[in-house]
RNA sequence: GCCGGUGUGGCGGAACUGGCAGACGCAGCGGAUUCAAAAUCCGCCGCCCCCUAAAGGCUUGCAGGUUCGAUUCCUGUCACCGGCACCA
């Protein structure tokens, strides 16, 4: 250890200042790097490796990982992370293997914008901003296991990624198992009954009849991953689809260059065929309450019915979604949405206006469609005929009728509808009454929706339900649909199946082939990994049809089979294919990686099995059963593996959908262990940032602002007054902070501290630099408590103190307690109050007659280790405790038990009581705390202030709350 | 519009299951130390009334309610934040 260098002043220097903080801070994490010269900070090994004990329990617990921007880190990534710091070491004292990987989201769309603007690939700046995020994580202290480390972009991580949707390409939903399973089951069992299935054309064949595309077409038709065409935003100039909010007016937001809807053939996930699941085991979880909320709401299941409505002039029937079967005697016209085939149909029979509609607000993007709510429609001129009045009623269309949602038309009900009622107004369509709601009366003047009982719902001839209830209407409907053959029970889900195609260059590649008439073959397993072609030029084409970058990389694109690994019994290798130039969302590379960091290098699988089992399967605490479970078993097991995620509440829905869906997939496939991939999630709050108002609401960046006198603002150059409000930090607003220019200035345990102390994890709170010196005088009168500021040498007490052992006992056990509750702000607080109580006057003359023992010191030293690192190893070290890991890596705390706080310690003889009257305290007393009711009564009714404060009026009720207080009533 | 969350001193926040509101920190004020300052240590610090103190009154967004007792439970209401938004 080489002398610390000292800010000002020869006498103390051993002064923990921010320089000394720094210093001592890197030197910790100096002596972190492995003897091996292979890696950096604490290993976890897996079961098998060596050092792996098989006595501790396991805990898993994982950080949202980053997405390294050239930016550098924000202080929000430390919130979560110092978090789940703190639980881990402090997990670890209590003896667990505990399991904490970090990595890198490194695909996607922020990194290809910026190297279209700046012309450098995108793997380059990637790359240096992970160097830069590495950089800045290892100097907050992090206790990660850095030799579990990826980036989604390594062609090792993304070679499984492909796999995984491979495993989704050759895999079905199996309705009536509720599960994935492989699609050649499927296969086997359309031939082993030569079952009869629809082709092409509209005819039916049996399986042994159809040529090998038919039933490649049926099969493909099954797929979890499939083809499938969706209406997306397509802008021409900038050559991308863009998203519903990147849309203004039907023009691109950047740039303003018109965008069309069309659809396109897309890769999409069948994830609706798990909607169910996903709902249902939302129970298994422990989860915060509005993330379920929010992931129930998103999928949006609703029961109801489908009727299909026969249409005049030789149509199909038009098959409609409803909640509300029971009002179909008020359904007088039907709505499809524009881009429904009977749209077209009736297009084609020369309607001239309908045509100018329906290619009007097919053009119309869904935030135009949003912004106003104005009912617009056109008559198609085709009549359908209502089955329960036998009423023909004509068929409308609206863009208020969503394509995307049920069948993408609707019976129309605007008696009790607003949308219809509205729609019914404008067009002078009829409204008849069909509910009767009890205290609201239908006036005709608006639609009444809710529950009640049928009226006007007689039909001699068909079905009858007047004075049923809503509930047992519905029934009596759905029972008469199913029994006419036109209809049936149906549950609907807002959920969409999921596109998972780009037209972008920074994502992972399909391993997916096309061959000359458009038959697509998947690349086998084990030619994975495609890897991305390095590409000159990634920025987007200009074209009125969509060009994928990729598609630039003709030698790419154009192979053979068996150069692109297709299995040759599938086609053979001299045939020249096209491969896949669409690539992999975002999202595709966080669906698994925590998978991933359980055996994180496993060449050979996307993770070892043995590995995924010990850390993501275990017994519940209450099913009685320790070590590792041999398989899932719903009543003894966590349904989930991950035993605590730590993120933002911004990836509660899509994220935390994904990966779940992933994860159920591979649960289906055998491939993972548990049906759950977060047994429990926390959302950290944001961390904002003050900035300043002007009287019309406009903001001023913060550098333009003086402040005149406390709490009172300015505007510099106007010298007119400004409120400071709390908002999210950004970079116009001149309020984003640094954490190198914090740690800079205080060291990273007063930062990891501070971020902590500001309040309660999940809350969102602003940053305030003045505050930090707060924690930072903490750490100075902990430092000067322990260590002779002139030599460096430890400062202890020479005998404990009985007091300050007492304190200390329940300081042990409330940080404890308080980390199990993620409560970090109150351990901090309550370590202050035990520093506080400790700390000997200045120029006190014996300082060995203040203060804290060395053994107490030494306890100080563990529970402050999961907060502060650095400081508290260093004060550990000193009290003699040292070690070295088997990686090389110098330790002091780190193998040390967490401080056992005695029970007899946590209770006092005598308490205080407060004692009311009327509610209002008067005196307090001193009783022993195992007083009973009875002898406190006596005490509190003899006291002297309390018969003064009663003044000789009637007792009317005495309140005993033994430990607590006493209420008097007169 | 619908759903959810949050409102406590000048500021960040604390308070078990209905039981002493304001822990702890910041800012502020006073003192000790110092030639002086910084640093350190000690003390004060919700609001009103009041020369001061005692005593008293008020106080957890606002208005009610339940209760011996409410920051905590209930009803209504306002403000802010987040999500969804023509989902039939």
């Amino acid at each position: 250890m080489s002398a610390a260098p000292i800010a000002e002043g020869n006498e103390l220097p051993h002064r923990y200042t921010a320089a000394y903080a720094n210093a001592l801070e890197e030197r910790w994490q100096q002596s972190m790097r492995w003897n091996d010269g292979a890696g950096y900070g604490y290993r976890q090994p897996n079961p098998g490796e060596a050092g792996f004990d098989p006595t501790r329990p396991k805990y898993y617990c994982l950080d949202m990982f980053p997405y390294p921007s050239g930016a550098g880190l924000h202080v929000g990534h430390p919130e979560g992370y110092t978090a789940t710091d703190i639980i881990c070491r402090y997990k670890r004292m209590k003896g667990f293997n505990v399991l904490h990987p970090m990595g890198w989201d490194a695909f996607g769309l922020p990194a290809e914008q910026y190297a279209i603007q700046t012309g450098v690939h995108p793997e380059v700046t990637t790359k240096k901003a992970i160097d830069n995020f590495r950089r800045q994580l290892r100097r907050f202290g992090f206790m990660y296991d850095w030799s579990r480390e990826f980036a989604t972009i390594d062609p090792d991580y993304y070679r499984w990624t492909q796999w995984i949707w491979l495993q989704a390409y050759e895999s079905w939903f199996d309705p009536a198992a509720k599960r994935a399973r492989p699609i050649r089951e499927l296969e086997e069992r359309l031939a082993r009954e030569d079952a009869e299935i629809a082709v092409e054309g509209g005819a039916r064949r049996r399986w042994s009849a159809c040529s090998k595309r038919e039933r490649q077409l049926h099969l493909d038709g099954f797929r979890l991953a499939y083809l499938g065409t969706q209406t997306v935003n397509w802008c021409p100039k900038l050559g991308t689809v863009l998203a519903n909010e990147e849309v203004i007016d039907g023009r691109s937001e950047r740039g303003g260059h018109p965008v069309v809807r069309m659809p396109l053939k897309q890769w999409m996930f069948r994830i609706t065929a798990y909607a169910d699941r996903l709902l249902e085991d939302l129970a298994l979880v422990d989860w915060p309450e509005m993330t379920r909320t929010l992931q129930t709401e998103w999928i949006g299941r609703s029961e109801g019915a489908e009727i299909r409505f026969a249409v005049e002039g030789g149509e199909e029937p038009l098959t409609v979604f409803t909640t509300r079967p029971d009002t179909i005697f008020g359904a007088t016209y039907m709505v499809v949405a524009p881009e429904h085939a009977l749209v077209s149909r009736a297009i084609e029979r020369g309607n001239a206006e309908l045509a100018k509609y329906a290619a009007w607000a097919k053009n119309r993007s869904d935030i135009d469609r949003q912004a106003s709510k104005e009912k617009t429609g056109c008559a198609t001129g085709l009549f359908a005929v209502n089955p329960a009045t036998g009423a023909r009623i004509p068929v409308w269309t609206a863009d208020y009728v969503l394509m995307g949602y049920g069948t993408g038309a609707i019976m129309a009900v605007p008696a009790h509808d607003e949308r219809d009622f509205e729609f019914a107004k404008a067009f002078s369509l009829d409204i008849v009454q069909v509910v009767e709601i009890d205290g609201v009366p239908f006036t005709g003047e608006a639609a009444t929706a809710g529950e009640g009982r049928a009226v006007n719902s007689a039909n001699a001839a068909a079905i009858s339900i007047d004075g049923l209830a809503t509930a047992a209407a519905k029934k009596a409907v759905i029972a008469w649909l199913e029994k006419q053959g036109i209809g049936a029970l149906r549950v609907n889900y807002r959920l969409r199946d999921w596109l998972f195609s780009r037209q972008r260059y920074w994502g992972e590649p399909f391993p997916i082939v096309y061959d000359a008439d458009g038959n697509h073959y998947p690349v086998s397993a084990a030619s994975l990994p495609l890897t991305l072609p390095p590409l000159a030029d990634y920025s987007p084409v200009e074209s009125d049809t969509p060009q994928p970058p990729l598609a630039k990389a003709r030698e790419w694109t154009h192979t053979t089979a068996a150069a692109a690994g297709v299995d040759a019994a599938l086609l053979a290798g001299d045939t020249p294919v096209v491969r896949e130039t669409n690539t992999m969302p975002g999202w595709a590379g966080s669906c698994w990686y925590y998978l991933r960091y359980c055996s994180a290098k496993d060449a050979s699988r996307f993770v070892s099995s043995e590995a995924e089992r010990y850390w993501m399967l275990s017994h519940r605490a209450k099913s009685g059963k320790t070590g590792v479970p041999a398989q899932f078993d719903a009543a003894t097991c966590h349904a989930g593996g991950v035993d605590l995620y730590v993120g933002g509440s911004e990836h509660a829905v899509l994220h935390c959908l994904y990966a779940r869906f992933w994860h159920k997939v591979l649960f289906d496939l055998g491939h993972v262990s548990t049906p759950e991939p977060f047994g429990k999630l926390f959302h950290q709050g944001l961390i904002t940032s003050y900035a300043f108002q002007r009287a019309d609401k406009s903001l001023v960046p913060t550098d333009q602002v003086s402040e005149v006198k406390e709490g009172e603002f300015v505007e510099t150059a106007t010298g007119q007054k400004v409120a400071q409000i709390v908002a999210k930090m950004s970079k116009s607003l001149k309020n984003v902070v640094n954490p190198d220019d914090v740690i800079a200035d205080y060291g990273a345990d007063t930062f990891r501290l501070y971020e902590m102390y500001m309040g309660p994890l999940e809350a969102s709170k602003p940053w305030n630099t003045r505050d930090i010196v707060g924690v930072f005088r903490f750490l100075q009168r902990a430092w000067r408590l322990a260590v002779d500021e002139r030599t460096g040498e430890v400062l202890a007490a020479a005998a404990p103190d009985a007091k300050l052992e007492k304190l200390l006992h329940r300081t042990i056990h409330k940080v404890g307690e308080d980390i199990e509750k993620l409560s970090f702000n109150t351990a901090i607080a309550a370590m202050i109050e035990l520093v506080n109580a400790a700390t000997r006057p200045t120029g006190m003359a014996d300082p060995t007659q203040g203060g804290l023992t060395r053994d107490q010191l030494l306890r100080f030293a563990k529970i402050l280790w999961p907060f502060a690192p650095h400081f508290a190893d260093e004060l550990g070290a000193k009290l003699g405790v040292a070690g070295v890991t088997a990686e090389g890596v110098r330790i002091s705390l780190y193998d040390q038990p967490w401080p056992e706080a005695d029970p007899a310690m946590l209770v006092d003889d005598e308490v205080e009581m407060p004692v009311q009257i009327q509610g209002k305290i008067k005196a307090r007393l001193m009783v022993p705390a195992k007083a009973d009711a009875a002898a406190v009564e006596a005490l509190a009714l003899a006291h002297a202030d309390v018969v003064a404060a009663i003044a000789g009026r009637p007792v009317k009720k005495v309140v005993v709350v033994p430990g607590r207080m006493v209420n008097i009533v007169v």
